[in-house]
DNA sequence: AGTTGACCTTACAACCATGGTAAGGTTTAA
DNA sequence: TTAAACCTTACCATGGTTGTAAGGTCAACT
Protein backbone atom coordinates (compact mmCIF):
# COMPACT_ATOMS: atom_id res chain seq x y z
CA UNK A 1 0.00 0.00 0.00
CA UNK A 2 1.44 3.29 -0.97
CA UNK A 3 1.48 6.31 1.42
CA UNK A 4 0.72 8.86 -0.37
CA UNK A 5 1.18 12.55 1.18
CA UNK A 6 0.44 16.11 -0.12
CA UNK A 7 3.81 18.61 -0.80
CA UNK A 8 3.56 20.00 2.79
CA UNK A 9 3.83 16.70 4.48
CA UNK A 10 6.53 15.64 2.52
CA UNK A 11 8.54 18.92 3.14
CA UNK A 12 8.03 18.15 6.85
CA UNK A 13 9.21 14.69 7.01
CA UNK A 14 12.08 14.82 4.11
CA UNK A 15 13.38 18.61 5.41
CA UNK A 16 13.05 20.47 1.68
CA UNK A 17 11.08 22.81 2.16
CA UNK A 18 7.88 22.68 -0.58
CA UNK A 19 8.80 25.63 -2.26
CA UNK A 20 12.27 23.78 -2.98
CA UNK A 21 10.23 20.11 -3.95
CA UNK A 22 8.41 22.02 -6.79
CA UNK A 23 11.93 24.02 -7.70
CA UNK A 24 13.93 20.62 -8.55
CA UNK A 25 10.44 19.46 -10.18
CA UNK A 26 10.73 22.06 -12.31
CA UNK A 27 14.32 21.99 -12.92
CA UNK A 28 13.81 18.12 -14.17
CA UNK A 29 15.71 17.04 -11.06
CA UNK A 30 12.98 15.00 -10.27
CA UNK A 31 10.01 13.70 -12.28
CA UNK A 32 6.78 14.96 -12.37
CA UNK A 33 4.17 14.59 -9.37
CA UNK A 34 1.18 13.04 -10.03
CA UNK A 35 -1.38 14.75 -8.74
CA UNK A 36 -5.42 14.89 -7.21
CA UNK A 37 -8.38 15.85 -8.80
CA UNK A 38 -7.45 19.33 -7.38
CA UNK A 39 -4.13 19.48 -8.64
CA UNK A 40 -2.35 18.89 -5.62
CA UNK A 41 1.14 17.28 -6.01
CA UNK A 42 1.11 13.26 -4.49
CA UNK A 43 4.42 11.84 -3.20
CA UNK A 44 4.71 7.83 -2.79
CA UNK A 45 8.20 6.36 0.05
CA UNK A 46 9.90 6.04 -3.50
CA UNK A 47 10.09 9.94 -4.01
CA UNK A 48 10.48 10.60 -0.54
CA UNK A 49 13.61 8.36 -0.14
CA UNK A 50 14.50 10.19 -3.15
CA UNK A 51 14.15 13.48 -1.28
CA UNK A 52 16.02 12.40 1.51
CA UNK A 53 19.09 11.66 -0.99
CA UNK A 54 18.56 15.09 -2.42
CA UNK A 55 19.00 16.76 0.95
CA UNK A 56 21.85 14.43 1.96
CA UNK A 57 23.56 15.44 -1.50
CA UNK A 58 23.04 18.75 -0.81
CA UNK A 59 24.62 18.92 2.48
CA UNK A 60 27.91 17.30 1.17
CA UNK A 61 27.82 20.50 -1.30
CA UNK A 62 26.93 18.90 -4.29
CA UNK A 63 25.47 21.09 -7.06
CA UNK A 64 21.81 20.58 -8.43
CA UNK A 65 23.45 19.41 -11.86
CA UNK A 66 25.88 16.85 -9.63
CA UNK A 67 22.82 15.81 -7.72
CA UNK A 68 21.30 14.89 -11.09
CA UNK A 69 23.69 12.75 -11.91
CA UNK A 70 23.93 11.00 -8.90
CA UNK A 71 20.26 10.41 -8.88
CA UNK A 72 20.47 8.97 -12.19
CA UNK A 73 23.46 6.11 -11.24
CA UNK A 74 21.41 5.70 -8.11
CA UNK A 75 18.24 4.64 -10.32
CA UNK A 76 20.67 3.11 -12.79
CA UNK A 77 21.29 -0.96 -11.68
CA UNK A 78 23.39 -0.55 -14.58
CA UNK A 79 25.90 1.92 -13.45
CA UNK A 80 29.72 1.85 -12.74
CA UNK A 81 31.27 2.48 -9.07
CA UNK A 82 33.62 4.17 -11.09
CA UNK A 83 31.17 7.18 -12.26
CA UNK A 84 30.10 7.53 -9.25
CA UNK A 85 33.41 7.64 -6.99
CA UNK A 86 34.64 10.38 -10.13
CA UNK A 87 32.01 12.72 -9.20
CA UNK A 88 32.38 12.28 -5.82
CA UNK A 89 36.47 12.56 -6.17
CA UNK A 90 35.84 15.94 -8.56
CA UNK A 91 33.50 17.30 -5.60
CA UNK A 92 36.22 16.44 -3.02
CA UNK A 93 38.90 18.50 -5.50
CA UNK A 94 35.79 21.44 -5.44
CA UNK A 95 35.99 21.43 -1.57
CA UNK A 96 39.42 21.42 -1.09
CA UNK A 97 40.28 24.39 -3.53
CA UNK A 98 37.56 26.42 -1.65
CA UNK A 99 39.35 25.51 1.58
CA UNK A 100 42.61 26.40 0.68
CA UNK A 101 41.35 29.89 -0.96
CA UNK A 102 39.50 30.34 2.35
CA UNK A 103 42.57 29.31 4.44
CA UNK A 104 44.47 31.94 2.28
CA UNK A 105 42.09 34.82 2.47
CA UNK A 106 42.30 33.52 6.26
CA UNK A 107 45.88 34.24 6.71
CA UNK A 108 46.05 37.17 4.87
CA UNK A 109 43.32 39.37 7.07
CA UNK A 110 44.34 37.38 10.51
CA UNK A 111 47.65 38.94 9.86
CA UNK A 112 46.15 42.29 8.84
CA UNK A 113 43.83 42.45 11.89
CA UNK A 114 47.10 41.20 14.22
CA UNK A 115 48.45 43.95 13.09
CA UNK A 116 45.67 46.58 13.97
CA UNK A 117 45.12 48.13 17.50
CA UNK A 118 41.62 47.65 17.57
CA UNK A 119 40.87 50.73 19.64
CA UNK A 120 39.89 54.33 19.32
CA UNK A 121 42.88 55.47 17.60
CA UNK A 122 42.40 56.00 13.63
CA UNK A 123 45.43 54.16 12.52
CA UNK A 124 44.47 51.00 11.26
CA UNK A 125 46.82 48.81 9.69
CA UNK A 126 43.90 46.87 7.67
CA UNK A 127 42.93 49.67 5.92
CA UNK A 128 46.48 50.17 4.86
CA UNK A 129 46.82 46.74 3.84
CA UNK A 130 43.41 46.76 1.35
CA UNK A 131 44.75 50.61 -0.18
CA UNK A 132 48.23 48.94 -0.53
CA UNK A 133 49.55 49.54 -4.06
CA UNK A 134 52.02 46.96 -4.48
CA UNK A 135 49.06 43.80 -4.77
CA UNK B 1 47.41 67.04 -12.60
CA UNK B 2 44.74 64.87 -12.19
CA UNK B 3 45.43 62.20 -14.79
CA UNK B 4 41.75 60.85 -15.52
CA UNK B 5 41.02 57.90 -17.61
CA UNK B 6 38.24 56.34 -19.19
CA UNK B 7 36.77 53.01 -17.99
CA UNK B 8 38.17 50.40 -20.39
CA UNK B 9 41.79 52.35 -18.80
CA UNK B 10 40.60 52.18 -15.12
CA UNK B 11 39.53 48.87 -16.06
CA UNK B 12 42.63 47.63 -16.77
CA UNK B 13 44.86 49.36 -14.19
CA UNK B 14 42.69 48.46 -11.19
CA UNK B 15 41.88 44.49 -12.40
CA UNK B 16 37.92 45.37 -12.37
CA UNK B 17 35.82 45.03 -15.08
CA UNK B 18 34.16 48.38 -16.80
CA UNK B 19 30.47 46.22 -16.12
CA UNK B 20 32.14 46.38 -12.56
CA UNK B 21 33.20 49.56 -11.92
CA UNK B 22 29.35 50.69 -13.23
CA UNK B 23 28.16 48.17 -10.88
CA UNK B 24 29.64 49.76 -7.92
CA UNK B 25 28.30 52.84 -8.89
CA UNK B 26 24.97 51.74 -9.25
CA UNK B 27 24.85 50.56 -5.95
CA UNK B 28 26.28 53.42 -4.28
CA UNK B 29 29.60 51.99 -3.23
CA UNK B 30 31.93 54.38 -5.77
CA UNK B 31 30.32 58.10 -6.00
CA UNK B 32 29.18 58.99 -9.51
CA UNK B 33 32.25 59.42 -11.76
CA UNK B 34 32.44 62.63 -13.36
CA UNK B 35 31.23 62.64 -17.39
CA UNK B 36 32.61 64.40 -20.51
CA UNK B 37 30.31 66.31 -22.90
CA UNK B 38 29.80 63.08 -24.33
CA UNK B 39 28.71 61.04 -21.50
CA UNK B 40 31.88 58.94 -21.21
CA UNK B 41 33.07 58.45 -17.20
CA UNK B 42 35.58 59.70 -16.12
CA UNK B 43 38.25 58.49 -12.86
CA UNK B 44 41.09 59.97 -11.52
CA UNK B 45 43.98 58.84 -9.21
CA UNK B 46 41.91 58.96 -6.20
CA UNK B 47 39.14 56.90 -7.88
CA UNK B 48 41.58 54.68 -8.89
CA UNK B 49 43.26 54.03 -5.36
CA UNK B 50 39.56 53.20 -4.25
CA UNK B 51 39.39 50.67 -6.85
CA UNK B 52 41.92 48.79 -5.76
CA UNK B 53 41.19 49.11 -2.61
CA UNK B 54 37.89 47.30 -3.45
CA UNK B 55 39.89 44.35 -5.47
CA UNK B 56 41.92 43.79 -2.66
CA UNK B 57 38.95 43.34 -0.53
CA UNK B 58 36.56 41.66 -2.85
CA UNK B 59 39.89 39.17 -2.95
CA UNK B 60 39.90 38.53 1.08
CA UNK B 61 36.34 37.95 0.70
CA UNK B 62 34.16 40.55 1.86
CA UNK B 63 30.97 41.11 0.52
CA UNK B 64 30.12 44.45 -1.02
CA UNK B 65 28.17 46.00 1.62
CA UNK B 66 31.01 45.23 4.20
CA UNK B 67 33.47 47.02 1.57
CA UNK B 68 31.22 49.93 1.51
CA UNK B 69 31.77 49.92 5.42
CA UNK B 70 35.48 49.75 5.12
CA UNK B 71 36.08 52.49 2.18
CA UNK B 72 33.88 54.53 4.22
CA UNK B 73 36.28 54.24 7.29
CA UNK B 74 38.83 54.54 5.26
CA UNK B 75 37.89 58.22 3.63
CA UNK B 76 36.69 59.07 7.12
CA UNK B 77 40.12 60.24 9.05
CA UNK B 78 37.57 59.86 12.42
CA UNK B 79 37.24 56.20 12.08
CA UNK B 80 38.36 54.16 15.49
CA UNK B 81 40.30 50.86 14.34
CA UNK B 82 38.24 49.19 16.93
CA UNK B 83 35.88 49.55 14.46
CA UNK B 84 37.48 48.38 11.53
CA UNK B 85 38.59 45.42 13.27
CA UNK B 86 35.58 44.22 14.18
CA UNK B 87 34.30 44.51 11.36
CA UNK B 88 37.83 42.13 9.72
CA UNK B 89 37.20 39.95 12.52
CA UNK B 90 33.79 39.53 11.79
CA UNK B 91 34.50 38.69 8.76
CA UNK B 92 37.52 35.98 9.62
CA UNK B 93 34.78 34.30 11.71
CA UNK B 94 32.64 33.84 8.40
CA UNK B 95 36.02 32.14 6.84
CA UNK B 96 36.09 30.18 9.78
CA UNK B 97 32.85 28.91 9.89
CA UNK B 98 32.85 28.52 6.25
CA UNK B 99 35.97 26.22 6.38
CA UNK B 100 34.36 24.18 9.19
CA UNK B 101 31.49 23.58 6.87
CA UNK B 102 33.65 22.53 4.07
CA UNK B 103 35.93 20.12 6.26
CA UNK B 104 32.87 18.66 7.78
CA UNK B 105 31.66 17.97 4.00
CA UNK B 106 35.45 16.79 3.17
CA UNK B 107 35.29 14.45 5.92
CA UNK B 108 32.21 12.47 5.60
CA UNK B 109 32.48 12.67 1.78
CA UNK B 110 36.25 11.42 1.57
CA UNK B 111 34.78 8.41 4.25
CA UNK B 112 32.19 7.33 1.17
CA UNK B 113 34.66 8.07 -0.98
CA UNK B 114 37.60 5.65 0.38
CA UNK B 115 34.75 2.89 0.43
CA UNK B 116 33.76 2.65 -3.06
CA UNK B 117 35.92 0.36 -5.40
CA UNK B 118 35.28 2.77 -8.12
CA UNK B 119 35.07 -0.07 -10.80
CA UNK B 120 32.91 -1.53 -13.18
CA UNK B 121 30.29 -2.96 -10.60
CA UNK B 122 27.45 -1.31 -9.49
CA UNK B 123 28.11 -1.65 -6.06
CA UNK B 124 28.99 1.69 -4.79
CA UNK B 125 28.91 2.88 -0.61
CA UNK B 126 28.55 6.26 -1.97
CA UNK B 127 25.38 6.27 -3.03
CA UNK B 128 24.39 3.57 -0.29
CA UNK B 129 26.10 6.60 1.99
CA UNK B 130 23.49 9.39 0.34
CA UNK B 131 20.63 6.98 0.49
CA UNK B 132 20.69 6.21 4.34
CA UNK B 133 17.37 5.89 6.22
CA UNK B 134 19.80 7.85 9.22
CA UNK B 135 20.12 11.28 8.53
C1' DA C 1 -24.96 25.34 5.18
C1' DG C 2 -21.60 28.48 6.25
C1' DT C 3 -17.31 29.93 8.05
C1' DT C 4 -12.63 29.57 9.32
C1' DG C 5 -8.01 28.17 9.02
C1' DA C 6 -4.70 25.33 7.16
C1' DC C 7 -3.39 23.66 3.22
C1' DC C 8 -2.43 23.74 -1.87
C1' DT C 9 -1.74 26.10 -6.71
C1' DT C 10 0.84 29.32 -10.07
C1' DA C 11 3.49 33.36 -11.10
C1' DC C 12 6.39 36.74 -10.01
C1' DA C 13 10.38 39.36 -7.65
C1' DA C 14 14.53 39.50 -4.79
C1' DC C 15 18.93 38.09 -3.17
C1' DC C 16 24.51 38.51 -4.66
C1' DA C 17 28.25 39.41 -7.82
C1' DT C 18 29.29 38.68 -12.24
C1' DG C 19 29.08 37.94 -17.30
C1' DG C 20 26.72 38.36 -21.63
C1' DT C 21 24.23 40.59 -25.38
C1' DA C 22 22.11 44.10 -28.14
C1' DA C 23 21.51 48.52 -30.17
C1' DG C 24 23.43 52.57 -30.51
C1' DG C 25 26.71 56.93 -29.92
C1' DT C 26 31.92 58.67 -29.90
C1' DT C 27 36.63 58.90 -30.73
C1' DT C 28 40.85 57.95 -33.06
C1' DA C 29 43.73 56.57 -36.58
C1' DA C 30 44.43 55.08 -41.25
C1' DT D 1 35.42 58.67 -45.08
C1' DT D 2 35.59 54.59 -43.07
C1' DA D 3 36.89 51.08 -39.77
C1' DA D 4 38.14 49.74 -35.30
C1' DA D 5 38.04 50.40 -30.73
C1' DC D 6 35.97 52.52 -27.45
C1' DC D 7 31.83 54.12 -24.69
C1' DT D 8 26.59 54.34 -23.28
C1' DT D 9 22.09 52.17 -21.34
C1' DA D 10 19.04 48.39 -20.84
C1' DC D 11 18.10 44.15 -20.65
C1' DC D 12 18.76 38.70 -19.45
C1' DA D 13 21.16 34.69 -17.11
C1' DT D 14 23.50 32.43 -13.53
C1' DG D 15 22.29 29.13 -8.67
C1' DG D 16 19.74 27.99 -4.89
C1' DT D 17 16.62 29.76 -1.97
C1' DT D 18 13.07 32.72 0.11
C1' DG D 19 9.16 35.89 -0.05
C1' DT D 20 4.84 37.57 -1.66
C1' DA D 21 0.42 37.85 -3.90
C1' DA D 22 -3.87 36.15 -5.53
C1' DG D 23 -6.46 32.47 -5.64
C1' DG D 24 -8.46 27.36 -5.22
C1' DT D 25 -9.37 23.20 -1.86
C1' DC D 26 -10.19 20.62 2.15
C1' DA D 27 -11.48 19.47 6.85
C1' DA D 28 -13.41 20.66 11.04
C1' DC D 29 -16.50 23.23 13.81
C1' DT D 30 -20.64 25.99 14.45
Amino acid sequence: MDTLVTIGKAASLTGISAKMIRYYEDIGVLKKASRTEAGYRLYNQTQLQQLGFIRRSRNLGFSMAEIQSLLKFWLDSDRESRQVKQLAQNHLQDINEKILALEKMKTVLQELADKCDGDDNAKCPILEGLAEFSS
